[in-house]
DNA sequence: ACACCTTCAAACGTTTGCGG
DNA sequence: CCGCAAACGTTTGAAGGTGT
């Protein structure tokens, strides 16, 4: 394991001394990436390894540069290339110089109280945790001087995105040395001594949840050593959240303990229970209390906000029954039995009615050019591998004669008077014209529930018949590979379809939930739901997407549908309600201590406790086990965790 | 109960770039 | 010219949440 390390950075500082000054201490990561092949080099092979770093060096700095223009065209195409950390760092400016005074306001109380701080997304939640922050390492400093032992502070995301975005924002903002941890450093997790490092080198850290969790759960770092809790998104403390399983560590009842800071948009995201049940609930868990501000105090920062909410209503969608296209039919007589094959069958027959019959049939020729149809003949194959050989091969021929139908089916184009559209995309086509036409809007994000929709959305509206002037789509949805879809997009995929969005290169965007959270575009000025927002929370998450002084939400329901107005209405009120709560003075609702209700905490001793310190879960502990057991080594029969943890699973 | 969404981690596969 | 290793992308599995 050893050798796989990667090797210092001494031989290659001495061998390029020359430029020492240029060496930017941010880039260090990279540099060791890009050059650690440097070792115990003659000369001509060190004049070799300046050369490339001189060139590294020159590409770095056209980067920059480029990011730093205002030029879009050359660097289209260079946007893939770029890694996502370059590209999260192009676009963060110093924000901690000019806090408003509401942000002043949100931030003493937090310094004197554990705080959840509840704001609009795009109001600065960041900003009061840097200051925060910045408070916090400052003491830290003091006290490591008096010889207090070392704390850290730690920034705690859901998603690896935010973690590098949060990250960026944090280290242009402060002067602190700020780590960055998740999933992705797979050698290094599970070595005490690169935990050490960590925390010789850097005062504070950005991580996901679930990182932190194993840090607590292997011991190599305790409660006791931590300074500053800052979870963003908070509402997700709930259950058996990440978030919930770092708090049941949390010491309640101790004087000297982590000060917590949590930030969210809404605190609570059900839309079942009494959302003043559900913000208790969640005060409880975090042992904070919920801060906001009153419009008054958003000033003249709000006051020329002129927002425009209406909703748009579509005519009554056909029965699926009924809308079924002919070349549905034929590929359900063809492979309908194919379990692999019914999602896609049942989303065509979808489309059919909600978007409309050129939709559907389009779907499959998307799928087809796909090498999703490869794969799932593939997975075919080997799904029926086991059963009779004759069956097998049926199940293939099936398979391609599915592609055969779909290859010879003609495509045509869409209707001149677009019949073969639902009513509900004639709408939102209307909506959007009107809103790129007219208005001349900057942004635009459409949500909708389903990925393919977003997929399939993002195809139409790229057709010539039905394109509007000055408009250019794209995408951005989850990453799950698994669930069998045509659209499909990585970490990274998001990353760049969000930052050209941001910069104008695309102007109008189909969502799913993945964007609800955590993305900020200040310019996004219309916020369209395609399909029916059903909860509080999604109503106050999309509304807050935008934060443009003349701004448009379109909510879309189907009209004479009673249950689709009660849902909206249902919603709309519980985001009121909440609003009212979280505004009144905190005595009116003061929680006595955090006196926890012993069904919040009910399962949370720790059962045992580790040499390390590290107090284990049950839910934690068969990992640990099992690492431990692959850390003994018996003779290379057990090494991989995981055989271990599905050996003791069984248990 | 089920279908839908999300996440992370680990295991594979493929490309690319370098050195012998 | 060939072979190896790092980087990157894809697939799989397990977990969690929500809502009908």
């Amino acid at each position: 394991m050893s050798d796989k390390q990667i090797p210092p950075m001494e031989d290659y500082l001495q061998a390029t001394d020359d430029q020492p000054e240029l060496v930017d201490a941010s880039e260090d990561e990279k540099q060791k990436k890009d050059v650690g092949q440097a070792q115990k080099a003659p000369i001509a092979k060190r004049r070799k390894q300046d050369m490339q770093f001189q060139q590294w060096l020159e590409k770095n700095q056209r980067e920059v540069l480029a990011a730093s223009r205002e030029d879009m065209g050359s660097r289209l195409e260079r946007l893939e290339k770029i890694s996502v950390e370059k590209l999260l760092k192009g676009s963060t400016e110093r924000i901690i110089a000019s806090p408003r005074e509401y942000q002043i306001d949100l931030y003493e109380r937090a310094k004197n109280e554990n705080t959840i701080v509840v704001l609009d997304t795009g109001s600065g939640k960041t900003l009061i945790a840097a200051l925060l922050l910045r408070r916090v390492l400052e003491v830290e400093i003091e006290n490591r001087a008096s010889g207090y032992m070392p704390k850290t502070a730690f920034f705690i995301v859901e998603k690896v995105a935010l973690c590098f975005q949060q990250h960026a924002v944090l280290t242009s903002n402060l002067e602190f040395p700020i780590g960055k941890i998740f999933g992705d450093m797979k050698g290094e997790i599970g070595d005490p001594e690169f935990w050490r490092q960590q925390f010789s080198e850097n005062m504070a850290f950005v991580c996901t949840a679930q990182t932190l969790l194993s840090m607590l759960g292997a011991g190599f770092i305790s409660m006791s050593q931590i300074n500053l809790l800052v979870f963003d998104e908070a509402h997700h403390t709930k259950k058996n959240h990440a978030y919930a399983r770092i708090m049941e560590a949390y010491p309640r009842w101790e004087n000297e303990r982590p000060r917590i800071l949590g930030m969210t948009a809404s605190p609570v995201d059900s839309s079942k229970a009494d959302v003043r049940i559900a913000a208790m609930d969640l005060e409880e868990m975090l042992c904070s209390k919920i801060a906001t501000i009153s419009d008054e105090a958003l000033g003249g920062f709000r006051d020329h906000r002129d927002e425009t909410e209406r909703t748009e209503r579509y005519e009554k969608l056909e029965d699926p029954q009924h809308s079924k296209t002919q070349l549905w039919e034929a590929i359900s007589r063809c492979i309908g039995s194919n379990p692999q094959f019914k999602a896609h069958l049942g989303f065509a027959k979808d489309a059919s009615s909600v978007l409309g019959t050129w939709c559907a049939d389009r779907y499959w020729q998307l799928l087809a050019t796909n090498d999703e149809m490869a794969r799932l003949e593939a997975k075919t194959g080997r799904d029926t591998l086991e059963l009779d050989v004759f069956d097998s091969d049926e199940a293939m021929a099936a398979v391609s004669r599915t592609r055969d139908i779909i290859r010879d089916h003609q495509f045509g184009p869409i209707a001149k008077d677009w019949s073969d559209l639902s009513s509900k995309v004639k709408t939102l086509h209307g909506v959007l014209e009107n809103a790129f036409c007219q208005r001349l809007s900057k942004r635009c994000i459409v949500f909708v529930e389903q990925r393919a929709t977003a997929f399939l959305l993002t195809d139409l509206f790229q057709q010539p018949e039905i394109s509007i002037p000055g408009m250019r789509v794209a995408y951005m949805i989850g990453s799950n590979a698994s669930s069998a879809n045509a659209a499909n997009m990585s970490l990274k995929g998001q990353v760049v379809s969000l930052q050209k969005f941001k910069r104008g290169e695309t102007n109008c965007l189909f969502a799913t939930s993945v964007a609800e959270e955590g993305i900020d575009v200040p310019e996004c000025d219309v916020v369209i739901r395609f399909d029916l927002c059903v909860s509080a929370i999604q109503y106050i998450q999309s509304k807050g997407r935008a934060r443009q002084s003349s701004f448009l939400y379109v909510t879309m329901v189907e009209s004479n549908n009673i249950y689709h107005h009660r849902k909206f209405q249902q919603a709309k009120s519980a985001a009121f309600e909440l609003q009212r709560f979280c505004r009144a003075l905190p005595e009116d609702r003061k929680v006595e201590d955090f006196d926890v209700r012993p069904d919040v905490l009910k399962d949370c001793e720790s059962i045992i406790t580790t040499a390390a310190g590290g107090g284990l879960k049950l839910i934690d502990s068969l990992a640990c086990l099992a690492k431990w057991i692959s850390d003994q080594d018996y003779s290379g029969s057990i090494t991989k965790n995981k055989t271990a943890s599905k050996m003791f699973s069984r248990l």
